[in-house]
DNA sequence: TAGAGCATGTAAGGCGTTACATGATTTC
DNA sequence: GAAATCATGTAACGCCTTACATGCTCTA
């Protein structure tokens, strides 16, 4: 058993994307490029070498088909490997350390896990992201109190951290409400 | 003149905060740890590199001192071409394709720019991160409109980057008008 | 016929991460 | 005496970015 390391978020989205229908490489990259609030667009020299990495893990596999125009294209599929690591992906904890920073990633994982996590399941996603979230602004607070900040901008500056992962949190509660079947 | 590339945002950000005032790279790393809203702490092998990289472009130069246990301390001081290149980054226009990711960066050079931009240039700085996320916004309520989005989780995603984003442009609001001169 | 879009890829170079190394001092 | 903190660094490895390469098809 070769002591493999893990994926990388960017490779984690790949499969969670294939697994969710076939695409070749194009397609990706117009989905990146077409989504505005995705926010990053991966170029050629990531994209290609990552899903080559991805099917010699045996995570994808791919077939040479030839696409609208008589071209060449090579479509990738999710192997049941990598339908298992997406699985785990979706349901690996909330860390609390990167909610500051990794939301993005979260919210891939979430949209991902429609129609795959059980309603229970992404109820106790969206509950321990809200955890964290609170967390994270108590932690900003307690900065603002406790750390002696001179001038104006760094207040402003955490006033903006502050409102931001606020937002985030009452959209956690918004989104739970919303999928929580009525009564 | 040697066509040397840009700086990277780390660089950047390393130049103004010595810039602000000497550290030696422990204090940098200690900086990065403690503020909870930078969210980003370089590793050993990111950080001291770079402030050798920032000193033999000759924007940074060190002095090795002995620090309060006997230790020795390299500390580091922005030259007058550091100082130079801080404040063309701190006029940099705001990128209307970065808002969406790089808030953070933009942030940096907000808390920085206190007492080395004009009032009048902060006010300006406000106003075009103000209309940059306004654009962001418009983008992705155009494509919650346009796009065929199946699915409830898709939908609730892009209402979190509404949100978020809805958030930082009353934040900006709500800081142009803090800084602005009673009348 | 020029240009834009389709479609996949490689090469060089750079920066970051992880892990390790070193050694002194302060604290329990 | 062990562990944590101070303080700076190096080495291996890996991934990304930028730039370039290729060639086909559709449109103005």
């Amino acid at each position: 058993m070769t002591k493999s390391r893990g994926l990388t978020d960017f490779e984690h989205i790949l499969i969670g994307l294939v697994a969710g229908a076939p695409r070749s490489g194009y397609e990706l990259k117009r989905y990146f490029a077409s989504t505005p609030a995705v926010v990053y667009e991966p170029s050629s020299g990531a994209l290609y070498p990552a899903l080559r990495r991805l099917e010699k893990r045996g995570l994808l596999r791919s077939e040479l088909a030839v696409s609208s125009g008589g071209r060449e294209q090579r479509r990738y599929f999710a192997t049941e490997a990598g339908r298992e690591a997406r699985n785990r992906w979706l349901r690996q904890p909330v860390d609390a350390a990167t909610v500051g920073r990794d939301l993005g990633t979260h919210l891939m994982r979430f949209v991902m896990a429609e129609r795959e996590l059980s309603a229970a399941e992404v109820q106790a996603f969206l509950r321990d992201l809200g955890h964290a979230l609170d967390a994270f602004i108590t932690g900003i607070e307690a900065f603002m109190r406790d750390a002696h900040l001179d001038g104006s901008h760094p207040v402003l500056a955490l006033e903006h951290g502050l409102a931001v992962h606020r937002a985030s949190l009452r959209w956690v509660r918004h989104a739970s409400a919303s999928l929580r079947p009525e009564a």
